[in-house]
RNA sequence: GGUCCGUUCGUCUAGGGGUUAGGACGCCAGGUUUUCAUCCUGGUAACAGGGGUUCGAUUCCCCUACGGACUACCA
């Protein structure tokens, strides 16, 4: 494919939704696939619902996942600015160049008279629409004199600019075909499509004017956003034609739904099944509320790649574990689904139970550490390396690592109650204490020595394994959990091994 | 209400005119591990309904139902 340019263009209205995650997902491994360039562009035209730390959330967020912009705010500004709040000025040239060619028009109605309107039809059971069935009865440069309609301008009216959508005999087609590269061919009636605003009264174009403007000078290929976005398609390519530019390709995204009922995926939704919509932690000083982000629980930037990428997407073959780089290289937007996707938590801890498998100790140890130092244990990384090798086939996430394996820092304050009542009985003592001498006896404290020694002990005196072992395992770890008993002799060291032993004898 | 889009196990999905409708998550059972987890093996479970077309439909067409998006001077 020639020149493939895309982009993500999200408002900075608040945190990055986990949705707004995968659409930059999606553009981003489109880009690199078809070696192309993944634009980032900041859609603030809506002054009222502006968010001042969002575009650096968004920034953060892309960069986290790995996924970073090639081309956007402060980044080989080739196009620049990528702010539609600094490119203010292009568009309302673009909105008067459609009105001059009739196109579009000046409209003074204000926002309560169509209010009322609109409530007028309801009343009668019709809808209200500003089109060309309404436009001729309403205020605006079409009903106006040339005169009055600069007079009221010159007299500092508020005003907008409207799309001319469709007006019947005109010879026009009745409808605008678009073919979309998920869903195929979509077709829309123009007879029932409004006269959209193109131009606010406040100066700012509105998303579908900056929009286009923008994907046409930016020289966007391939538009891929969500499916809330396909309603606008006929107006978005109607116009594309009025200004005689090429339309670009469409793809539209299938939404990620609730886990559970009716709907997309809210944050609320997040709050209340325990999981995070948003990659990041977000503070909303304001409201003083702290969302979770799927970083601070603990997942990974490849668990949150790879979900989302397998959310309305699959290669259609078994492979489930993707990097990005191979993401990068099998994906295809013919392989992208058309209806929804319900997002499963679950299986989005399985994803990150796989990676936590794949890491490498080393970079574990790493994370585990402020862990530890919270605790108060401050140990040789080496150390730490060897125990997170040994426990991390059961943790899902990083802060899993301490109640996993704490025992290997501390000696256990309690012991586990049911497991205490039925590993420690009768004679269990006696039989403990006896054991100590046998520990003591040993020169080569290591694993396979100590197993050796202990087995031979057993079977010699036989005491049956059982019996030996699980009170054992109570004494070393405070409960019936964790890897190989002789590994985990051998980290804590023979003195410890046996300080242990008697703790419980004494405590049990 | 109107417009547009969609519908395969509980969930994510493969498939596609003749299949024992496949995989993954979850769940259940068994095995391994003298513990737990991992791992292995097995099991549970689906083509929304009704009409066509056809020798044959889950697959193609229509209708219905259901779900979703949009219907702002928000994006």
């Amino acid at each position: 494919m020639e020149n493939v340019r895309v982009r993500f263009a999200p408002s900075p209205t608040g945190p990055l939704h986990i949705g707004g995650v995968r659409t930059a997902l999606f553009n981003y491994l489109f880009a690199k696939k078809n070696n192309g360039t993944f634009v980032l562009r900041i859609e603030d035209t809506d002054q009222t619902r502006y968010v001042d730390n969002a575009e650096q959330y968004i920034i953060d967020s892309l960069n986290w996942c790995g996924i970073p912009f090639d081309e956007g705010p402060g980044k080989n500004e080739r196009f620049g600015p990528y702010r539609q709040s600094e490119r203010k000025d292009i568009y309302k040239q673009y909105a008067e160049e459609l009105i001059e060619k009739g196109m579009a028009y000046y409209a003074f109605d204000t926002a309560e008279a169509l209010d009322g309107h609109r409530k007028d039809h309801e009343a009668k059971g019709k809808t209200f629409i500003y089109n060309w069935h309404n436009r001729l009865k309403l205020t605006n440069s079409l009903t106006l004199s040339a005169e009055e309609v600069q007079s009221r301008i010159a007299n500092g009216e508020k005003y907008v600019v409207r799309f001319k959508m469709y007006t019947p005999d005109s010879g026009e087609s009745e409808t605008i075909e678009a073919t979309d590269l998920v869903r195929g061919n979509v077709s829309f009636k123009k007879e029932l499509l409004d006269d959209k605003i193109l131009f606010k009264n406040d100066g700012m174009p509105t998303y579908h004017l900056a929009n286009i403007v923008d994907d046409h000078m930016m020289e966007i290929s391939h538009v891929i956003r969500g499916e809330e976005w396909l309603p606008s398609v006929p107006l978005h390519i109607a116009l594309y034609k009025s200004f005689g530019w090429d339309v670009p390709q469409f793809a539209h995204l299938p939404l990620i739904l609730k886990p559970v009922g009716k709907g997309k995926l809210s944050k609320r939704d997040g709050d209340k099944l325990g999981f995070p919509v948003f990659p990041l932690e977000y503070k909303n000083e304001a409201a003083g509320e702290v969302s979770r982000g799927y970083r601070e629980d603990g997942y990974f930037p490849e668990t949150v790649v790879n979900f989302l990428a397998l959310l309305g997407w699959n290669p259609g073959t078994e492979q489930e574990l993707f990097s990005l780089e191979e993401l990068s290289s099998v994906f295809d937007l013919a392989r992208v689904n058309k209806s929804g996707a319900r997002f499963d938590p679950d299986k989005t801890k399985w994803f990150n139970q796989q990676y936590m498998q794949q890491k490498p100790d080393a970079e574990l140890a790493e994370a585990f550490a402020p862990i530890l130092k919270s605790h108060g244990v401050e140990v040789e990384t080496a150390y730490v390396e060897k125990v997170v090798g040994l426990i991390k086939e059961r943790a899902v996430f990083v802060q899993d690592l301490w109640d996993l394996g704490n025992y290997f820092f501390v000696t256990p304050a309690e012991y586990d109650a049911k497991a205490s009542k039925k590993q420690w009985k009768e004679g269990t003592p006696e039989l403990m204490t006896a054991f100590i001498n046998v520990i003591s006896e040993i020169e080569n404290y290591t694993s396979e020595h100590i197993e050796t020694v202990v087995k031979e002990w057993i079977t010699s005196n036989e005491i049956g394994f059982g019996k030996v072992m699980q009170p054992l395992r109570l004494s070393l770890v405070g409960a019936m959990k964790g890897p190989h008993l002789f590994d985990i002799a051998e980290m804590i060291g023979k003195e410890e091994t046996i300080a242990r032993i008697q703790k419980a004898i004494d405590t049990l």
